[in-house]
DNA sequence: ACTGCTCCTGGAAGCGTTTGCAGACGGGGA
DNA sequence: TCCCCGTCTGCAAACGCTTCCAGGAGCAGT
């Protein structure tokens, strides 16, 4: 390449990066002698030699969830447009994530890391923070990191607040739990947090069989429903963690041929793309616009820009009204309707 | 690294590689200092040095429909496995993917490519094929090129024939069309040459007014049924060309307060994990599969067991009767019943 | 004791960039 | 005319590994 252009390495290297002075002769000819080879420099030789590698990597717990596909199409939509690769990987289980740590992969391969979510123990954060790179946490706060997330709790009271406004007072909570113990997601305690702390300012302290979970994803909302079905007495209302438990939840109930919102009402929390389709009631929140915000504030941080202190970003969520929800039947839930 | 176990870099690396002779008590020890000093080798300088990044890129047109989340799915849970590491290239749109072609961040960076669905113009696929390493192509069969796939023709052979065998003989087809010209899916033109052949063969020749088309994904549908729902005669049957279009097709009649499936029945293709919550018919195939079978031929030809020649495989489909399709009633589309 | 092995280890040459340093060149001010 | 300075370019030293090659040690067979 550098024969071709009848230059030295360090003056391709420069024409090519635009660093240095290069008179704009020079830089032409090096970029014609490039196009010509089809020579694009090794990433890897670059990466080395100056240590910034223009890679980031993101860690995610799930891939065909909602919340997760639309964050990571934000953050590879910020990231391309910056010239930068992304790393994806997907820690399914306690397991995977175990070998991830043990492995390492990221050590000097990668600018900075996003973490989407994950779970993460003491150990495994301190071993993201001992790699020294800038880490930005999407979804779920981490102590002195920046992030980009919503508001669980507050999230939550909106969700059972409007239930509680339409009149209902006999509202169960259907969450998600992990495949593997201690892979809980903090936005899963959060909202169940809020779930009981709406409850309690509004004087409904609910027995905890009110609280049922299934495995993460449209089954385990399917099946925690199952259990509230066949519990003593059945709710009037249904506060699902996030959209897709709800989605689970619905089609236990119709299976049922309970009406829904007459019989049961449900609301989720997300505004998946399909809640619109089912008329499910849900607080929304938008998840591409967290990962491009958090791919943005990496960057940032990665390119020196880093003025702005660690900073945690909460998006705002809307209540968004449909047809999964309604005022309970007079009676319903108390005593059989006469 | 090298001082601390007191041995030359040559036998850290033979060590920890497992490559070359260490005697077993000079392995333990360097792997002591690795784990003491949380020593990972520099995968840049290690793919540098030996050519082999252990690394491989996967190349999408989308992140947050099923199909590709899933076979995305599919493809790290191998490759994590193997410890390669997985580079993701989220190409949206014909822009993203010129800006992608022009940059080749590919290149030198990653042993093997795994492409899905995408589609590529003639330049494209030579330039993939320039870089001079193994491809392997998931949904769609591209020319010379080893791929996992369905039969899409097939598939949608027994989606139409099903609507055929009840009785329906006004059948439309819903499609997606791209946001860009020239970035359409191979499988949509199959799927819907699969619909006229079916149609063809069972002397249904369809008037083009039939086929609709609307932008991917649920939306997409959506508009496109509105389309079937303003025509002159209203079909007896839809079949969308995947399932979220066909969501969005339910979406559209429900909204028009015709019943499914007595006024209309709907037919997808996918199984997605919301088809059967929706209790939709659909004709449905296995994306995680197809996602880790690629990774793994892509892993076999990578390793040098590369005893098999390229291969195309061929997933099965299955058709999943559920809720959404009948016999036509009798008279409806033709004349108005009576 | 010497030869010929095998097994283990270290030296050193890359891999393809980036970047600090220095030299060459040319122009403007004293 | 001389000197200084700014601009452009090349040299060469990293970057942190892998791998070829050679040498040393230990051992068995003559």
């Amino acid at each position: 390449m550098a024969a071709l252009a009848g230059v030295s390495p360090a003056t391709v290297s420069r024409s090519l990066s635009g660093q240095g002075n290069v008179s704009a002769q020079t830089r032409e000819r090096v970029r014609d002698a490039a196009r010509r080879l089809s020579y694009v420099p090794s990433p890897l030789a670059s990466g080395l030699a100056s240590g910034r590698t223009r890679t980031i990597g993101v860690v995610v717990p799930f891939l065909t969830r909602w919340y997760f596909g639309s964050v990571v199409s934000g953050v590879t939509r910020v990231m391309e447009a910056a010239g930068y690769d992304v790393l994806l990987y997907h820690l399914g289980s306690a397991a995977d994530r175990d070998r991830f740590f043990a492995r390492m992969p990221l050590a000097r391969r990668v600018d900075g890391v996003l973490s989407l979510c994950m779970p993460l123990t003491e150990d495994h954060t301190l071993a993201l923070r001992a790699l020294d790179i800038p880490l930005v946490s999407v979804g779920s706060r981490m102590a002195g990191l920046p992030s980009v997330c919503i508001d669980d709790v507050a999230a939550a009271h909106a969700a059972v607040n409007h239930l509680i406004n339409l009149g209902h007072e006999n509202i169960a909570f259907v969450g998600g739990i992990p495949d593997d113990p201690g892979f809980g997601f903090v936005s899963s305690e959060l909202r169940l947090r809020g779930y009981r702390s709406a409850m309690g300012a509004a004087g409904l302290a609910p027995p905890s069989a009110l609280e049922v979970f299934g495995r993460y994803g449209i089954d385990g909302g399917a099946t925690a429903m199952a259990r509230l079905l066949s519990g003593a007495r059945l709710p009037t209302a249904v506060f699902a963690e996030y959209d897709e438990l709800a989605f689970g939840a619905l089609w236990s109930l119709r299976r049922a041929g309970l009406a829904i919102p007459q019989d049961v009402s449900v609301v989720g929390l997300d505004d998946h793309e399909m809640a619109e389709v089912l008329d499910l009631t849900t607080v929304g929140q938008d998840a591409a616009s967290q990962g491009s915000l958090a791919a943005t504030m990496l960057l940032e941080t990665l390119d020196g820009r880093s003025d702005t202190p660690p900073t945690d970003i909460v998006l705002p969520t809307e209540l968004r009204v449909r047809g999964t929800t309604a005022p309970p039947r007079r009676g319903v839930g108390v005593v059989p309707s006469t």
